[in-house]
DNA sequence: ATTTAAGTAAGCTTTTTAGCGTACAAGCAA
DNA sequence: TTGCTTGTACGCTAAAAAGCTTACTTAAAT
């Protein structure tokens, strides 16, 4: 999907120079040091929480897109499923089994684009 | 599911006496200390980590159901998605690009089950 | 040459999380 | 009664994670 990053402090680094924002000035957007964003950018510290991420992507004006990408380098770097996610998945029962479910009979790519063929059908 | 119990402290506390382990036991069995696990238990503490909690599923002899209905209280528990799925979904992309179409359009539990039926029909 | 601006190296401080040791109260057993 | 067993209160230690301060380098601008 896009170019050739493929770390999380890659990624932003890259966006932020393209818009010609300068760290510093990105930091107190964020409301935090330059050192620690420079960290950040460097991969030697995590990606910060969900609510700076969206900031993130508000600053940087990330499309839709790129958002998602960002999100997931982000629960990568943490170990962690990408943080648009969970709250989705934890609030329903059914979404639980339905992944255990695709979990237990190895569902791969074909059944799950299926699953989001049927989706598109219904969404308005 | 099961009975009247809704924290992951609680759930392992009671399944524990119904098999008439003392605490003192278990924790030596989880290698941890007595009062850790009662903490746990009486969920001042986090939920360990996934490798405990299969650890404590063999020794409470959980059936499949009452093992993800602990992880998934482990889950609630620690705000983060329940532990036997974040592999599953972070190694797949197109898991991840269905669960935010799901978002999107809304879906909710007849569609999930419906793709749960589709699975089933190709399970094998 | 000198200042200014950008990013970063180095090393704190603070907070959170994990986990232990000791000691104690309640119950039951001898 | 004494003595064991069970669970737990209380408080400590240790390690990880979050985030800052200060000070330096490199490059450009004056």
């Amino acid at each position: 999907m896009n170019s050739n990053v493929n770390s999380f402090g890659e990624f932003i680094a890259k966006k932020r120079e393209e818009k010609e924002i300068t760290l510093r000035e990105m930091a107190k957007k964020l409301d935090i040091t330059p050192p620690y964003l420079s960290d950040i950018e460097k991969d030697r510290r995590n990606p910060p929480e969900k609510s700076k991420l969206d900031l993130i992507a508000q600053i940087l004006n990330l499309s839709e897109d790129e958002k998602r990408y960002m999100y997931d380098l982000a629960g990568k770097k943490r170990n962690e499923v990408s943080p648009d996610l969970p709250d989705y998945i934890m609030e329903r029962d059914y979404v639980r089994m339905a992944l255990r479910k695709a979990m237990d009979v190895n569902a791969g790519e074909k059944e799950w684009l299926k699953f989001v063929e049927e989706l598109e059908k219904r969404g308005e």
